[in-house]
DNA sequence: ATAAACTATGAAGTGCGCTTCAAAGCAAGA
DNA sequence: TCTTGCTTTGAAGCGCACTTCATAGTTTAT
């Protein structure tokens, strides 16, 4: 069992992060002393560890905690389940696609710009101009 | 030239949102009527079609004003702007490695449901059984 | 001429995900 | 014992990216 300390620093979060959680209904069981004071089991670590995965993916606190809540009502809400699953997937597809059109169009600046470089000579332009340069690039 | 309301439909934002990103320097250069009425060109369409690529990507208005900021400043910023340029595609990278640990994660949750609802007998699980299940599918 | 539709502006409001604060209780070492 | 550090709570605050509102002027169709 860990104090509200060491459990924020295995996770990387702050204690704060992790009552903040608690409060959103993320993290439904945290045992406490008699004193109040929570005690983190290693299953919560993992517990957290999980979230913040999601987290990173921007998955919204709300979906998780829709998740969780489902989770807490046993196997008759497994089909439910699985389909949320689906869409947190579908999601994080499209989320990638974005992530490389973005990629794509900086990808392509990157070596716009080390072009530039290469020709002192056309390194005078107004942005409008970069930007039809750049625009006439990527046409061909 | 395109009428506020117009430039909103060919982009999928709202005027408002067309002149919040005016009003963080994101669109230096809109005309506009006698009247002070906005006039979008086909030039600045494309724009605002870049930045909402930036945008879906998650990377910040501040972030992009910076960048075009240095661009309207000239020929002498290009080495600043191709390190700005390096820097996001570092972050979209990290984004993406994000991205697809939650999608791991999330894809085998999803067999895991697969599985479990081919097993009836299996769906009565707590929560907690639930997931110690789940791990110990994971570690082999 | 008048109503409906569009545009302008600044200011205030919203939702999210934390973070910080204030006041208080508990714990461990010098 | 006293101080330092950790913990508790509810409430308030913050930064971001919009969104909505109130008020007022313009344009267009009938």
């Amino acid at each position: 069992m860990y104090s509200a300390k060491e459990a924020a620093e295995m996770t990387g979060l702050t204690t704060a992060t992790l009552r903040y959680y608690e409060k959103e209904q993320l993290l439904p069981a945290i045992e406490r002393t008699e004193q109040r004071y929570r005690q983190y089991s290693d299953t919560d670590i993992e517990w957290i560890n999980m979230i913040q995965c999601l987290r990173m993916a921007n998955v919204p606190i709300r979906s998780i905690r829709e998740y969780i809540l489902l989770l807490t009502q046993g196997g008759k809400t497994i089909l439910q389940r699985r389909l949320m699953v689906q869409e947190y997937i579908d999601d994080l597809h499209s989320q990638m696609v974005n992530l490389q059109n973005a990629l794509a169009l900086t990808e392509k600046k990157l070596v716009f710009y080390e072009e530039l470089l290469q020709s002192p000579s056309a390194q005078d332009l107004t942005y409008l101009e970069e930007w039809n340069l750049f625009k006439s690039k990527g046409e061909s």
